[in-house]
DNA sequence: TGTACATCAGTGAACGCGCGTTCACTGATGTAC
DNA sequence: TGTACATCAGTGAACGCGCGTTCACTGATGTAC
């Protein structure tokens, strides 16, 4: 992790670097951006090298992803520590999820969006832990009963509010920070919850 | 509206091939093989051909999309034709969304998709379409106050449902057809259904 | 403490790909007289 | 009903683009002795 300040020929810690590069360029310039050689070139090398850390474009995609997932469930955990009540958490988490998609649009996209089916331990393991963070909250403040199916409509809701907020795509009518209070406030009595 | 049998040099009717072509692309090969030069293959003709119809790429996809929300309009009116009452319209409209979303996941992903701000006419008149037909039902179910924002509640759950299951990339203990009954049914009471 | 040498991690040129777009062209169509 | 001609809607070749990937190479690093 001691960062070199000298220029060496060797990089030192490209596979991070390169990692640290894609984030950079998603949430500058989007999930179009993000190619294998615009990391290189962020990250100051020829665009050849990053074949010694990643076997292809597809891997390098995933451990971006896996970053993103690792960032989220620390964003979320941090926005439920202080609150009373499995259902105020709830409502915590609700929110944090909805101001994470909304802050970094890019890396959620690139999280959540249909495209590529990307696979990496790294992130394959990040994803398990944010779906755990869920259904273990959902579970707390519901009851364990139909855990799954009450964690899917949680996670349907923030998540569909997120990615129409996110696709500017909304008609103009909509008060989005209104709009967002109702979503959050009815994921409890959508669930049922239990005292 | 009279299709030409013979093969002329002219199309006849090359505006609406290249759309129907896009469809059938977009269904078969997913979007991300939706490209100019493959409609206009597809539509048999050269791929410098579609400059005479559609400005650019954008346009083409636009009303491409365009089609998509209006099947999609049409669909949601004939899942909730038959139901006795609004908040049972409001839940078959409920299951009808999503069934919409898994039948064309790519026709979906292109109307509802993060990727590229899409306008045109015929779009705008058709995604506006698909608003009214959905606030008017919330209105009709849970009373006008907020309709807007109830509104938002409903799509939420059932856009983030759709896209989730579209993704694949739901974790593994998830039952689908029973997460979904749970979403829908939890509709009603989300919104504060009134009598 | 030196030195020989294997291995690691870069470089830069090149390849082939499909894309959107432009261009000069030409065959087909429609219209004025 | 014929004919001249303008316009429309195609063709096919070409352009430039950035991409992912491959390759022979070379400088830097680490290790055995």
């Amino acid at each position: 992790m001691a960062k070199k300040t000298a220029k060496t020929y060797h990089h030192g810690d490209l596979r991070e670097a390169l990692i640290r590069a894609g984030r950079t360029i998603l949430e500058k310039e989007g999930v179009g951006a993000l190619t294998l050689r615009a990391c290189a070139r962020k990250a100051g090398v020829s665009h050849a090298a990053p074949q010694h850390h990643f076997a292809g474009i597809n891997d390098l995609l995933a451990d971006i992803a896996a970053t993103g997932f690792e960032d989220f469930v620390r964003s979320l955990d941090k926005a439920a520590a202080h609150a009373p009540s499995p259902v105020e958490r709830l409502k915590a988490m609700g929110h944090g999820y909805v101001a994470f998609a909304r802050e970094r649009p890019a890396v959620y996209q690139l999280m959540f969006g249909v495209a590529a089916p990307l696979a990496s331990e790294r992130l394959q393991a990040a994803k398990m832990a944010a779906w755990k963070q869920l259904a273990n909250l959902v579970s707390e403040a519901a009851g364990p009963d139909d855990k799954e199916a009450k964690a899917m409509q949680v996670w349907s809701a923030v998540h569909g509010f997120s990615m129409l907020a996110i696709s500017q795509r909304l008609p103009p009518m909509v008060n989005i920070p209104q709009a967002l209070k109702r979503v959050v406030d009815g994921l409890v009595p959508a669930i049922g919850s239990q005292p």
